[in-house]
DNA sequence: CATTTAATTTACAGTGTGTCTTATAATGGG
DNA sequence: CCCATTATAAGACACACTGTAAATTAAATG
């Protein structure tokens, strides 16, 4: 017998969402999301205790309530562009969406892949990653019909992870580069290996996985 | 003024803190992390509740006293080779040890990498390896005298969060692949990029960033 | 065996959670 | 503009967990 709550729309209702989710975002980035309570939020919202559960389960569900938007947003950004293989391995057309996004929200990242974040809301960010990522790398092969040597949950997962600890290097590095550089460095050192890197030659190899 | 506890050995001190850490990673495994309490711990230890105090701090200092030796363990092993750069870059001496550090404690890895694990421990887990593979990349690179492309602290923090999405992917994926093979199949992704993962060539680049 | 130290037991204050009730105020529809 | 509806406020409650304290009992060491 699922009650499902249907809200006509109601001022009062948004408002008070808002400066829930407002008050969040504001709390995390002075105190870290752990130390935050209910009681903190909605002091700083200036609402009553008893109203945040009229709109959210738990601390979590208002944090992913703020964020679930931005990932559409950036997805959808990303997918605006029609990836083809030679696309997605070209320098010319390098995707900066995510990095600009980080820069933009640098002060709120940086505590949320801190010890002072979430672990749930960095695991949301890796599977977003990986999710997207995976759509690249299926783009990259099945029109070509090609085999790539590694399973593509692999390959997504290491650049996914790669990227987060790049991002985190980034932050704790005060951003010494723009965001489009980021986002060429990231992609010729994920394209090229770190062999590249370094600038020394590694025999090649044909080794390969059945997936 | 500090004043330093000098504990004479005691096997009851011992006994204790064995129980706590015992119980802990026990639970862990059965609840996650987040959802024990102290009294849980010492409820499963058969310890009474303030003996937990007299021992660790909270929940996290009690963690990391179980995790500290294995991590100086995993070091070392690591270590016992020379590695020079052809070694690094080499297929033959490719090292396992941490993948069968994981596979040893896959359940417990399970958790703590999971959303009802510690963002702490990850964390913690992500910097010890950015710090392994930082040495690894500064013995690449010092002999020779040469530079690299990219600045190490940035190679470092992409292999180690790649190394973290790759291990989430294998655990999450009940393990497909041995130890020995993950880390062979890691060490050809590293150093040959997605290029190489997906069989397409990329045009060769004299990118490079200034460190 | 005697001394030292660890652990137990009980208790307490403090903090946060989730829910309930009653009263008040704002909103949107008619 | 008024009214029915719905959101919010205010206060209170039971519950769980934390960190610490004091007095007592038990165990280990030499």
């Amino acid at each position: 017998m699922e009650e499902v709550q249907t809200h006509r729309p109601d001022r009062r209702r948004e408002r008070t969402r808002q400066l829930l989710r407002d008050a969040l975002t504001a709390l995390i980035i002075e105190k870290g999301y752990d130390a935050i309570s209910i009681q903190d939020i909605t002091d700083r919202a200036n609402v009553a205790r008893p109203t945040f559960y009229l709109h959210f389960r738990d601390k979590d569900e208002l944090l992913f309530s703020s964020v679930r938007d931005i990932y559409e947003d950036l997805a959808q950004r990303h997918y605006q562009m029609e990836w083809t293989p030679e696309a997605i391995l070209s320098a010319e057309t390098v995707d900066d969406s995510d990095f600009q996004h980080i820069a933009e929200n640098a002060e709120f990242y940086k505590v949320m892949l801190s010890k002072r974040g979430s672990i749930t809301f960095l695991l949301q960010v890796l599977d977003y990653l990986t999710e997207v990522t995976m759509k690249d790398i299926i783009s990259l092969m099945v029109p070509e019909g090609s085999q790539s040597r590694l399973p593509p949950g692999f390959i997504a997962s290491f650049l996914a992870g790669a990227e987060i600890g790049v991002v985190r290097w980034w932050l704790a590095n005060d951003m010494p580069h723009s965001p489009q550089e980021m986002a060429l460095i990231m992609h010729h050192l994920c394209t090229r290996g770190l062999a590249w890197a370094v600038d020394m030659p590694v025999p090649p190899s044909d080794f390969r996985v059945e997936s």
